[in-house]
DNA sequence: CACCTCCGT
DNA sequence: AGCTAACGGAGGTGT
């Protein structure tokens, strides 16, 4: 096999990294998140492509040669954040310091240089391009594979001439060039043919080869309109496919090969990855690349006691595991109290995780196809019971016939590939019956799926994804194969191994934080509570649906036709906020009040001041309230009614919020509008179902500022809730200083702002917008509120400190939320920080009290044999559907477990409601 | 896909 | 000097 070259297009994976990637920073406050992940994939590439020479291009600045020629187009670049742009130059630097050049020229692009290496270099050599930019796959030839991050850093496809062809409908690479001539390129400032898209583009080029092509067979084009746009924008589109087209005669590269060849790795660089505080990372490049002699000494002499124990470690064990963990805990975790991370996981070096598709595992899984094979196996399992059992289900179909479609199980060194609908329904029975603890990844698709089949699975004791989550619930995926590249390091294959491997870390992630006990006797046991919930559903009365959006339909067609009217333009979309805003501001002349980063802003409160000035103001108002019930409430929610159970069947979403609250999706029934009357009309169609007669709620009361009593432990406000008063009324003659019984209507409102203020850890001015008076004014309030309640201020004061010096705060029941950004420079990064150190324990812990008076709800209702089932979470509140005859046994057991949830030293205080619809069970 | 707007706790 | 109340999901427009 030839030899490889290497090329590294820096600019823009740099960029992915830093988007992919939680943010990261050293104890200087030098970011270096980006970096990292840079770092990661290249050493990835290391392992997999093995090159002999590598080379790295770099955009010298953002607005460079071919953009400029375009730079008055319309679209700008997004501006770089701080944070980003001062990655570049260092990342370029450790490339150096490892001796593989960082090439940047002053009037060419990171492209160019790339293209022509690919052009350049000697024939007889395999090139890889490697790069987060589409645009390079026109350099893709014979010799010259572009691997190309599809996503995130870690999902990276390898387009050789027959993968590209096969992705663009048969097209030769540099016919991307083309492609982009018509469809242009906004992130790129190529403006194209406007109109034409990717999917027109490609048919064009398809048929005609080429923009000239097209261009000279115009009038064969069909459709009127396109040709009339191909005709006016021929010039565009040709200056187009300049701009997309890398120039690869850049002058004056040096392509000597030995410049490229890989070198030992220098005591420099382990310096430079130190004060980068990459602990680890040295030492796994240092494996591939090899070390210089300076470095093997002091490995040798033990003279580094930090970065010689892992790298005699990691040579044994022959993986990374614990590394990654390491570094990313290290910005925003507790760094005096963790232990060190590296004996984590032993992983298996299985070949899995290859960049370059679907690996051969070491060992394959044997096949079960049919239910006595799968007997077999079950017998063979439960003849160790304690024996730790993880496996990954597809689940297909629909509520109430929810189905396993494939199943992997690993049981010790064996492993099973479960399939047929005999074997699966056996192992489902299995789930049911087994002794021995299981393991998975996303357990509540299990549970659902089991309860349709009329069993229950036991001793599933672990739900790695829900682990992964309470360790940092900030991260933005918790996917398995997202997952494992966090904790071991590794791409891999999202199974049952990675499973089994990235358990031993999460769970010694959860022991170290003291996240066990809420892992194992809160979330874990709320799956199945959530599963039931889902699979039970709510009832929405069609039929008054309908009714409801065929008299929407008809009040929304008026108030559009009088809006065009009102605006003189008879195209005109009153859902278009930027249409809004031409005609508003530029056509009638109205006072800009408000902009958005991109243009006039035309919400609600801009139009409250803008009525009266012109009566198109005041048919937009009314024409957004109905609209939006009407797309979202009425024709939104039609598609999501089971056409089976007649019922909508939400999904409850355990892994999403920072601060351990549920969310509600497809259809997200949290939010169901109850505020205004034509709201409460659509909260009304919510009833209970077949065989049972009330919906029944109920909900807590101020629990938020329970809370925050408790953790302030505030005597004003401890007072407050044991004498069963008022809060609100309370606060307004704290704070204005009147007797309780003289506080007016408008006194109340305006304590109750302050309130809610100070949970969200306030600010005057958002007090004061929220208020409608001025910024002093909102101050004042503040001040008055924090030298009555001297405990409050004290608890704020506190979770800031706190979390300044730990990283992170917590709930009462020790769930953390870390907080990176509470060092930081930035004033308005750093404020957010802060205020989340004040939210947090209080929203946290209020979903925390919520889940577990689920859990007693859900088993108090079990255990009486009430056949009240819940349906609903709404944050402080549970919905139940219930027979008449239960309603008030129900309502008692509710209230009482809800109360009893939590001791906090102050009354936990439930109310019930029920009616004939969610609305009336208010 | 980013942005705006708006629904809830 | 400038920007600021916490946590979410969804629909529509326009690139």
């Amino acid at each position: 096999m030839a030899d490889k070259f290497l090329i590294i297009d820096g600019s823009s994976l740099i960029h992915r990294a830093f988007f992919a990637l939680p943010p990261l920073t050293t104890r200087k406050g030098q970011h270096t998140g980006a970096v990292y992940g840079f770092l990661r994939m290249f050493h990835k590439l290391l392992q997999d492509v093995k090159p002999r020479w590598v080379a790295a291009a770099f955009d010298k600045s953002r607005i460079t040669f071919r953009t400029k020629l375009y730079a008055d187009y319309k679209g700008q670049r997004k501006p770089t954040p701080p944070e980003l742009k001062e990655q570049f130059p260092l990342c370029m630097e450790v490339l150096r310091s490892m001796g593989v050049p960082a090439l940047e020229l002053d009037d060419y692009e990171a492209d160019d240089i790339i293209g022509t290496f690919a052009k350049k270099l000697d024939p007889g050599l395999e090139v890889f391009i490697v790069t987060g930019d589409r645009d390079e796959l026109q350099l893709i030839d014979d010799r010259t594979r572009v691997m190309y991050t599809k996503k995130g850093i870690s999902d990276i496809k390898l387009y050789d001439k027959e993968s590209f062809a096969a992705d663009y409908e048969g097209l030769a690479p540099l016919q991307l060039i083309d492609l982009k001539g018509l469809m242009g390129d906004t992130s790129d400032n190529i403006p194209g043919v406007p109109g034409v898209g990717p999917k027109t583009a490609l048919k064009l080029i398809a048929e005609y080869g080429s923009v000239e092509n097209v261009i000279a067979h115009v009038e064969e084009v069909k459709g009127k309109s396109l040709k009339e746009k191909l005709v006016n924008n021929k010039e565009q589109a040709l200056l187009s496919k300049e701009l997309a087209t890398i120039y690869t005669e850049v002058p004056g590269l040096d392509l000597t090969l030995d410049t490229y060849a890989l070198k030992p790795l220098e005591g420099k660089t382990r310096q430079m990855m130190a004060d980068l505080e990459f602990r680890g990372f040295f030492n796994q490049f240092g494996q591939i690349m090899g070390l210089a002699s300076d470095v093997e000494s002091s490995v040798a002499g033990g003279t580094s006691a930090e970065s010689a124990e892992p790298a005699i470690k990691s040579a044994v064990s022959g993986n990374a595991a614990g590394n990654m963990e390491d570094l990313f805990v290290a910005t925003a975790d507790n760094r005096n109290t963790r232990n060190a991370g590296p004996e984590t996981a032993p992983v298996p070096d299985d070949g899995m995780g290859s960049l370059f598709g679907a690996p051969v595992p070491a060992v394959r899984a044997k096949e079960i196809g049919f239910a006595s094979q799968w007997q077999e196996v079950a017998a063979e399992i439960d003849a160790d019971p304690s024996a730790m059992v993880w496996f990954m289900a597809e689940t297909a179909g629909e509520i109430p016939h929810l189905r396993f479609e494939a199943a992997r199980v690993l049981c010790g060194d064996r492993e099973y590939l479960v399939s047929g609908s005999e074997a699966l329904a056996s192992f489902t029975g299995w789930l049911a019956e087994a002794p021995n603890p299981k393991g998975t990844a996303d357990s509540k698709e299990v549970f659902r799926t089991c309860f349709c089949q009329g069993v229950e699975p036991q001793n599933i004791i672990e739900d790695i994804v829900l682990g992964a989550y309470l360790d940092d619930p900030g991260r933005s995926s918790y996917a398995l194969a997202d997952i494992a590249w966090h904790y071991l390091g590794q791409d891999r294959e999202p199974d049952c191994h990675t499973l089994a491997c990235v358990a031993e870390a999460v769970k010694q992630a959860l022991l170290d934080k003291e996240l066990t006990q809420l892992y194992k006797e809160i979330e874990l046991p709320l799956i199945p509570v959530l599963a039931r919930m889902e699979l039970a559903g709510v009832v929405a009365d069609e039929k008054k649906l309908d009714a409801l959006s065929r008299d929407m339909a008809g009040k929304l067609a008026r108030l559009e036709d009088l809006a065009k009217e009102q605006a003189g333009d008879p195209g005109f979309n009153p859902n278009s906020p930027k249409q809004l805003g031409v005609v508003l501001f530029e056509k009638l002349g109205l006072p800009v009040v408000k902009k958005t980063k991109t243009g006039y802003s035309t919400d609600v409160k801009v139009l409250e001041e803008l009525r009266g000035k012109h009566p198109l103001v005041d048919t937009i108002l009314q024409y957004r309230v109905l609209a939006k019930l009407q797309s979202t409430y009425l024709e939104g929610l039609k598609p999501l009614i089971n056409r089976t159970t007649g019922r909508i069947h939400t999904h409850f979403q355990q892994t999403v919020t920072v601060t351990g609250r549920l969310s509600s999706t497809d259809p997200n029934l949290q939010n169901i509008p109850t505020r205004t009357e034509t709201g409460r009309e659509i909260r009304a169609l919510f009833i209970p179902g077949k065989g049972y007669d009330w919906l029944l709620s109920c909900d807590y009361s101020q629990i938020e500022l329970r809370i925050l009593a408790h953790v302030s432990q505030d005597s004003l406000m401890l007072e407050s809730f044991r004498e069963n008063q008022d809060v609100h009324a309370r606060t307004a003659s704290e704070v204005f200083g009147v007797p309780l019984d003289l506080v007016s209507h408008e006194m109340r409102g305006r304590a109750k702002a302050v309130n809610f203020g100070i949970v969200y850890g306030i600010s005057d001015f958002g007090l004061a917008v929220q208020l409608g008076c001025s910024r002093k004014e909102a101050g004042e309030f503040i001040d008055n509120y924090l030298s009555r309640y001297k405990g409050v201020k004290e608890y704020m004061e506190r979770m800031k400190t706190l979390a300044r010096s730990q990283g992170y705060v917590m709930t009462l029941l020790g769930r953390r939320r870390y907080l990176p950004d509470i060092n930081n420079r930035n004033f308005n990064l750093r404020s957010f920080a802060e205020r989340t150190a004040i939210n947090t324990p209080i929203q946290g812990t209020a979903a925390d009290i919520m889940k577990l008076a689920m859990l007693r709800v859900d088993a108090a209702l079990r255990k009486s044999g009430l056949s009240s089932r819940v349906l609903l979470q709404v944050h402080d509140e549970l919905v139940l559907e219930v027979k008449e005859a239960e309603r008030e046994a129900t309502a008692a057991l509710l209230q009482t477990e809800m109360q009893n949830a939590f001791k906090l030293d102050v009354p936990l205080l439930a109310e019930v409601n029920y009616g004939k619809d969610w609305a009336s069970a208010k």
